[in-house]
DNA sequence: CCCACAAGTCGCT
DNA sequence: AGCGACTTGTGGG
């Protein structure tokens, strides 16, 4: 019963992502549709169309009476609009808060590829350099592929040393297309 | 704690 | 171009 340990009781933050997601909804592209999913704290995780992810049986049967909080609103529209800037390659200037979980090594890299201007790329030595590590190369490139928020989070304008593509989660052919939209040649 | 894997890179053939 | 060695964060046993 000690008030000195109070733990960090006040909000409980869930380890699992699934559980704080407060709405998944979808942004209708000429390429398909993205879902963006929110928590409390702003965009979690955007999603590739028919990425195959989501089997959402749980949707289905949802209750569907659960409103959108105006915020998420908001938000989603921001979303929607940085979406088809990036996608027709011009620079993102605005995007709602975004809520990206990961280890600190993840944060970094994230943080990281957010500075890598549009029409620009990196290597993911020169990415992991600019954080300190300039050996822990090949984990930079895992960090990339854990990226929960593509496209607005650049991760795709990280390219091989060989000047190679590189991967990416999305498939490559979204890595090629990003690029290509950004005036990028790529091989 | 130990182990295997990964969106890499470099050197050698 | 292909192959192996090496590196290091991450997740699973």
């Amino acid at each position: 019963m000690s008030a000195s340990h109070q733990h960090s009781s006040s909000r409980v933050r869930s380890q699992n992502l699934a559980d704080d997601i407060l709405a998944s909804l979808t942004i209708r592209t000429v390429e398909g549709d993205f879902i963006a999913s929110y928590t409390s704290k702003g965009l979690a995780r955007l999603g590739f169309p028919a990425s195959a992810e989501l089997p959402s049986p749980a949707s289905a049967s949802a209750p569907a009476e659960i409103p959108v909080p105006d915020s998420i609103r908001l938000w989603h529209e921001l979303t929607r609009r940085a979406l088809e800037d990036a996608l027709c390659g011009k620079p993102v200037s605005t995007v709602p808060p975004l809520d990206l979980r990961g280890t600190t090594f993840q944060r970094e890299i994230w943080s990281t590829l957010r500075r890598i201007p549009a029409g620009k790329t990196m290597t993911y030595s020169e990415l992991a350099a600019r954080i300190g590590r300039p050996n822990a190369v090949r984990a930079a490139g895992g960090a990339c592929g854990a990226n929960p928020v593509p496209v607005l989070v650049p991760c795709h304008r990280v390219l091989a040393a060989s000047r190679k593509l590189g991967g990416f989660s999305g498939g490559l052919d979204w890595k090629r297309k990003l690029l290509e939209a950004e005036g990028i040649s790529v091989p």
